[in-house]
DNA sequence: GCGGACTGCTTACCT
DNA sequence: ACAGGTAAGCAGTCCGCG
């Protein structure tokens, strides 16, 4: 019929993310789509269930479907339809029973109805459900068929790049003090936007500037905003899922509005600790979670979570905007006609600096969601762990593979009571040392799975020909698979990629294209080995993971024998790491020496040559009169650059005078060898320190209050420095990074620690004998410098006298 | 009753 | 809410000391 043709369309679109919807006791996935316009295409699909019927009789098959088939709920059938069906469970072809039902919340209820029964993949989540069975990875542009807003078929599917987005960013302003409350009487005052970077403020009162749009009041303001972000492919901001949404909801429903964002209401949910919010119609972003994650992994290095701080830090910049509303007046600002400018700046600003962060991180989200197949959704609240799942989920399906169940509660604890051995750390003998060679194996972990085919599936089965890992489990040879199998895939990408990188100035485009993916590939493959051995994991496997770290020991160990062997004193290694003395040998001896090694390793093995460095520190560790630390050292290569490794100077709990003076202290003697010097600096800032000349903000000691404060068992500086913080009225809750000082007085260290803002002095006596002498005796010591040589008391004082 | 040794709690680092 | 290995601070307690 012609009505009918004419309704039936065939065309590509990205498909972005996906979620559902139940109508008429019918399951519908709708499909977030990007063509010309974004917009969102719905698809029938029912969810469905697997039961083991391996060891079950023809009879009791039957008898088992024709009890399920006759279950009901409030009086109507949940169960639609069971068919017979073959899929490998960890490797096996097993029988199984496919449930299909009507509705996916029916499922986890079925599944606990047959606890006799070995049930899978009864918790996949719906909308994904769909995009694992069709193949379709986000981000990735299909062609459908369609009827009205129905798609039919899926005709076709292909890799492409993304086009030029439409991207609002925005912020709201709170006329309030103190914590704003969206039920009382705290309006939104202004929200700015940016698109794409270019950004105006919504409010209704009078601003002189030119990108202000004034409105009548708060509530056309929020249909503006509605309005504003209507064609927008991605929503972002910074913890807006937290704050912006949950608060412009409440406020609606205090105007009378409805709180429609775009194509529905957004659903805030709090998954643990983090909350997250989805924004039907559009790709709702929240930085704030995002940058946490990429400063976990190691993509980011940011001081603070906070907008302001976190751009300073990616921006390398000294002021913000943030400044301008430093005193925290936002109602007095509000209510000043002259003020209120200010506001707009600070308005406009916080926009402008949110949609730069969000250029900076979003390639390599988009790299993340390409390579391990989830939606720039998941990315944005993702874990690594969810990421190397959402990549094994769509690869189990694609080889018929059954996904490994989450574990229950009791199998998390059984797994966590029981942890995996790690790596190994060799004990430095403290000294300074010249002519340092270290070498590494690039992505040790990785390619020890991959070299040794680790897999929940190939562990200690029938196998005639396997690996047999240094804790004594085998992992068949023939048989591949599945995480070394995609592993592979991943480093061998990699590796391309890489090489063709290096092709490009880092400024080119090429560059700046690939670099993202790049990262993303090492940052998924990095991530795999800590997913075999994360309790809550579908893929959890001690052997495994057990295995990986004795093979890692075995193999750095064995390659510190071989070096001793020729003729090379190892001084220190931690995990993948090789450090050692070149001697009476040359570089071209440690290459040779480098070269035989890599002949002997396995697979996808490699040891590389990490640097040279002309000269080193290895330091001692604590109390424990001469016995090496690990984990802490510097080294300065041939240009000049120093890397330096766990020294209090690189941990922010120490307060800035003493990492300043240890790092000036480790320079002076690393690139100038002059330990008069380092000893002179050292009494300078001790004699600054107790004439009180160091400003207070340099003894200020920084740290993260992780529990919260009427959860701690014992009295700690920090927690108490907190606790008077919160008499004063400060707001310090789980996770608030706080600034403290000892200051002056009698007491314990704890009775005298303050909140920066309310520390009137130092304690000079504190800071000489408990923050510098010991950052900067832990390295002069090597050279035979005393306490009281730099306390200028003269050398024969010195313990040395006592024990030498 | 004093001071050093030790333990437990806590944080932040390394790979 | 990916892993384990490690250093080190401070508070509190133990322990020896006729």
């Amino acid at each position: 019929m012609l009505m009918k043709d004419i309704n039936v369309s065939r065309k590509w679109a990205y498909v972005l993310e996906s979620s559902y919807k139940i109508k008429g006791r019918k399951s519908y996935v709708s499909l977030l789509c990007l063509a010309k316009t974004i917009f969102e295409l719905y698809a029938r699909y029912d969810p469905y269930f697997y039961i083991n019927a391996n060891n079950m009789t023809d009879k009791n098959v039957q008898k088992l479907k024709s009890e399920l088939l006759e279950l009901t709920d409030a009086g109507i059938g949940v169960v639609t339809k069971i068919d017979t069906v073959k899929k490998n469970v960890l490797g096996k072809p097993t029988n199984l029973l496919k449930v299909v039902c009507t509705t996916p919340s029916i499922i986890p209820k079925l599944q606990s109805y047959l606890s006799e029964y070995q049930c899978f993949e009864y918790k996949i989540p719906f909308a994904l459900r769909y995009l694992l069975d069709n193949q379709i990875e986000p981000l990735s542009l299909v062609k459908y068929e369609r009827s009205g807003r129905l798609i039919k078929k899926i005709l076709d599917k292909k890799e492409h790049s993304l086009p030029k987005l439409k991207v609002v960013c925005f912020d709201i302003e709170v006329y309030s003090k103190g914590l704003p409350s969206p039920t009382g009487h705290d309006p939104i005052i202004m929200i700015s936007i940016s698109k794409n970077g270019k950004s105006k403020v919504l409010t209704y009162r009078e601003v002189d500037k030119k990108n202000a749009v004034v409105l009548s009041d708060e509530k056309e303001m929020l249909l503006k905003f509605f309005d504003e972000i209507k064609n927008a492919h991605i929503l972002t901001g910074y913890n807006t899922s937290a704050f912006d949404i949950p608060y412009i909801i409440k406020r609606c429903k205090v105007l009378g509005i409805d709180p429609v964002f775009v194509n529905g209401v957004p659903q805030v949910k709090k998954h643990g600790m983090i909350t997250y919010a989805h924004v039907p119609g559009v790709v709702h972003i929240d930085l704030f979670p995002m940058v946490k994650f990429f400063d976990r992994i190691g993509a980011i290095s940011v001081s603070r979570y906070t907008l302001g701080q976190v751009y300073k830090d990616l921006f390398s910049v000294g002021e913000t905007t943030k400044e301008i509303m430093e005193d925290g007046n936002f109602i007095g600002a509000w209510d000043d006609d002259k003020k209120r400018n200010m506001l707009f700046e600070y308005s406009l600003g916080d926009a402008d600096m949110t949609y730069k962060i969000f250029e900076y991180v979003f390639p390599l989200m988009v790299e993340l969601a390409r390579a391990s197949k989830a939606s720039l959704f998941d990315v944005s609240v993702a874990s690594s762990s969810k990421l190397v799942e959402r990549l094994l989920m769509y690869e189990s399906i694609k080889c018929n593979d059954v996904i490994p169940p989450i574990p229950n509660v009791n199998a998390i604890s059984e797994r966590m009571k029981n942890p995996i051995a790690g790596a190994y750390v060799k004990l430095p003998e403290p000294g300074i040392y010249e002519d340092i060679v270290v070498f590494d194996f690039s992505s040790l972990y990785p390619t020890i799975i991959v070299s040794h085919n680790i897999d929940p599936a190939t562990v200690n089965n029938e196998c005639d020909e396997y690996y047999e890992s240094p804790v004594g489990h085998k992992f068949c040879k023939k048989q591949k698979g599945l995480i070394p199998t995609v592993l592979k895939k991943l480093i061998q990408t990699r590796l391309k990629l890489k090489s063709e990188l290096k092709k490009y100035d880092r400024n080119s485009k090429k560059y700046k294209e690939l670099f993202p993916k790049v990262q993303a590939l090492k940052i998924l493959a990095n991530s795999f080995y800590g997913y075999l051995g994360y309790p809550r994991s579908r893929w959890y496997s001690r052997e495994c993971a057990e295995s990986v770290t004795a093979w890692a020991r075995h193999y750095i160990k064995w390659v510190m024998e071989e070096a001793e062997k020729y003729g090379f004193k190892v001084i220190y290694g931690d995990t993948d790491s090789t450090f050692l003395l070149l001697g009476d040998k040359k570089i071209s001896d440690a290459t040779k020496f480098l070269k035989y090694i890599n002949s002997k390793l396995p697979g996808m093995m490699e040891l590389g040559f990490e640097d040279y460095y002309p000269r080193g520190i290895f330091v001692s560790k604590k109390n424990t009169g001469g016995k090496g630390a690990k984990k802490k050292y510097a080294l300065i290569n041939k240009k000049g650059y120093i890397k330096i490794r766990g020294f209090e100077l690189v941990r922010r709990d120490w307060s800035s005078i003493a990492r300043k003076t240890q790092k000036k202290v480790l320079e002076i003697i690393l690139s100038e060898g002059d330990k008069r010097k380092a000893v002179n600096y050292v009494r300078k800032v001790i004699e600054n320190l107790k004439n009180n000349k160091i400003p207070v903000k340099d003894t200020a000691i920084r740290t993260v209050i992780r529990k919260r404060l009427d959860k701690y068992d014992v009295t700690s500086p920090e927690t108490s420095a907190a606790l008077k913080g919160v008499e004063r009225g400060e707001k310090i809750t789980s996770g608030a990074m706080i600034d403290y000082v000892i200051t002056k007085g009698s007491g314990s260290i704890s009775e005298r620690a303050e909140l920066l803002k309310y520390a009137e002095n130092y304690d000079p006596d504190y800071y000489v004998n408990n923050q510098i002498l010991p950052a900067v005796l832990k390295i002069l010591k090597e050279l035979g410098v005393t306490k009281d040589e730099l306390l200028g008391r003269g050398k024969q004082q010195s313990l040395s006298g006592f024990f030498g």
